[in-house]
RNA sequence: CGGGGUGUAGCGUAGUCCGGUAUCGCGCCACAUUUGGGAUGUGGAGGUCGUCAGUUCGAAUCUGGCCACCCCGACCA
């Protein structure tokens, strides 16, 4: 049992931070409300860029890249999106610094260099995307434009936690425009399926797709519809957000095109984004007391072999058997690692790489050598099992898929174990309080009953989910008639 | 921004009440023995005790200001 982590069930929050810190996935860093994601970590986000960018490409999106700096009077351009984020923007007011006259050595912001105009530091991109769009879209031809962006963005929130919520994080935004309403929300819910599918499958965390109610919905949208997942303690991540943007952007950035009628009308949009939040979701749903497990589609390393020798000549015999192993997986397009170094023991190694989420652990001995064998252990259930050399390519191909539905069918199991409906607000304040997880309850609709059930259970309508089932009966708070059950659950 | 707490070696800490020049563990470096689940021994390096000022012959310790971080609330992907 790794001592470095602390257990699950004696303090979730800080199994987390343990696990993240002690993985050696990300650390605080000496900016507040900042990371530094390690080699590490960013490997697995990279994983993830690279799955989900396929995705965008292989449905007709491209990459581009906007600024940083917002002008701020194209940022309140939108009303409702610019009030939204009003209260959590960094803002640039000047652009020089000079040698401090009263303090040797020490700088000060030089008060001549103010900027005519402060510059916000984008916490989304569409108010800087809108007015670029202006200048490229003039005729149905122009259209639809389908954009992504890899940037950096900056929220400063008062309260942080490492990939859950950092002042800076790192996300893809989608930016699309398109002639109808129809097509925009067609792309809104594809986007949202492309999320969905990655999530589920190489994340192998499931989750929940649905539309957002109105309090919850992203500022400046007509809709924004989510994927929700549930982590370990039976709180709900939101791990992926798409939204329609109706024709808000276009009106606020007056962009019109020309139809092939000759008319002018305003353009629909879309946007959507996954962030490094996603690690927080990958982390918070398959790891142990032991630490990380990462599935191994996203794993930088999905094998690591480990000698075991007695002294330098046991050492090489090992590792030409070792290296071959090697050799033979990474045929496969199986990523390896063979760690030969001496300044650890085995077991120590054994540790750290379970620590580390690495999901196939292949140990070779001498003992092995003699028996033409090989000790094959999974991270995701910590078994371990003697294999023939010989079977080595098949099984290891093998049993990394099955590591990986594995994990997904664990974590269904588990939202579906704390999954509960209920039909009176006392079951339903019980189970958010014993056993929490996902709460499906009728809702009469309005946002002061949401308001109010928010107040006194802290519990949020995480969505409506997509093809809910329709089904007559009371708000379980007002006692209105309902007609169908919401999601409900205590969120990140 | 409110309420609470903490700052001593890379990390975790003792010492603070009662002032006398900093303890222990992990880690690090060297060497030796080890290597099938976080090895052992011996030797060694590493500190302006968060910061500034005050009291004192003398401050990690007492007093005051400042700074940083953490936890709980309001806010949030």
């Amino acid at each position: 049992m790794s001592e470095v982590i602390t257990p699950r069930e004696k303090d979730y929050s800080k199994w987390y931070n343990d696990i993240v810190v002690e993985a050696d996935l990300a650390d605080h860093s000496s900016v507040r409300g900042c990371m530094v994601i390690k080699p590490h970590g960013y490997a697995i986000w990279e994983k993830m860029q690279q799955a989900l960018d396929k995705m965008f490409k292989d449905t007709g999106h491209v990459n581009a890249y906007f600024p940083l700096f917002i002008p701020k009077s194209l940022f309140e351009a939108e009303e409702k999106n610019a009030e939204g984020f009003a209260k959590e923007c960094a803002v640039v007011t000047h652009y020089r610094l000079k040698n401090n006259p009263n303090e040797k050595g020490k700088l000060m912001v030089d008060p001549e260099a103010k900027l005519e105009e402060e510059l916000i530091v984008r916490p989304t991109s569409e108010a800087i995307i809108w007015n670029t769009y202006k200048t490229w879209i003039e005729s149905y031809r122009d259209l639809p434009i389908l954009v992504n962006q890899w940037a950096n963005v900056v929220r400063w929130e008062m309260r942080t936690r490492l990939f859950l919520r950092t002042a800076e994080f790192l996300w893809q935004e989608g930016h699309t425009a398109h002639a109808t309403k129809e097509e925009a929300i067609a792309e809104t819910k594809q986007m949202l399926d492309v999320y969905a599918d990655f999530v589920e499958n190489w994340m192998a965390v499931p989750v929940i797709k649905g539309v957002k109610t109105a309090n919850e919905r992203f500022a400046g949208a007509d809709d924004t519809y989510c994927i929700e997942a549930l982590m370990q303690d039976g709180k709900a991540l939101q791990a992926g957000t798409s939204h329609f943007l109706g024709q808000n952007f276009a009106k606020a950035f007056d962009v019109k095109f020309v139809t092939k009628e000759n008319k002018q009308e305003y353009v629909w949009a879309t946007s959507w984004g996954v962030s490094t939040r996603l690690m927080g979701a990958l982390i918070m749903s398959h790891s142990d007391n032991h630490g990380l497990v990462i599935p191994p589609k996203l794993a930088p390393t999905q094998v690591v072999i480990i000698p075991i020798y007695k002294g330098e000549e046991g050492l090489k015999k090992v590792s030409d058997v070792a290296n071959d192993i090697k050799k033979r997986l990474q045929q496969k397009n199986i990523s390896v690692k063979y760690d030969d170094r001496d300044s650890h023991r085995p077991g120590w190694k054994f540790a750290e790489y379970e620590l580390k989420g690495i999901p196939v652990r292949i140990t070779v001995g001498e003992r092995d050598l003699a028996n033409g064998t090989i000790e094959v252990a999974r991270r995701d259930d910590l078994t371990k099992t003697t294999i023939q050399l010989t079977e080595l390519d098949n099984y290891i191909e093998n049993l990394l898929t099955e590591i990986q539905s594995s994990l997904l069918q664990k974590a269904q199991a588990r939202m579906k174990d704390l999954t509960t409906r209920v039909d009176t607000y006392d079951e339903f304040k019980k189970v958010l309080d014993s056993k929490a997880g996902f709460v499906y309850a009728h809702w009469d609709g309005t946002p002061e009953t949401e308001e109010k059930i928010k107040e006194e259970t802290k519990a949020t309508i995480r969505c409506i989910p997509i093809n809910n089932p329709l089904e007559d009966g009371v708000c379980i708070y007002s006692g209105k008639p309902s007609q169908q059950r919401v999601l409900f659950a205590r969120a990140y």
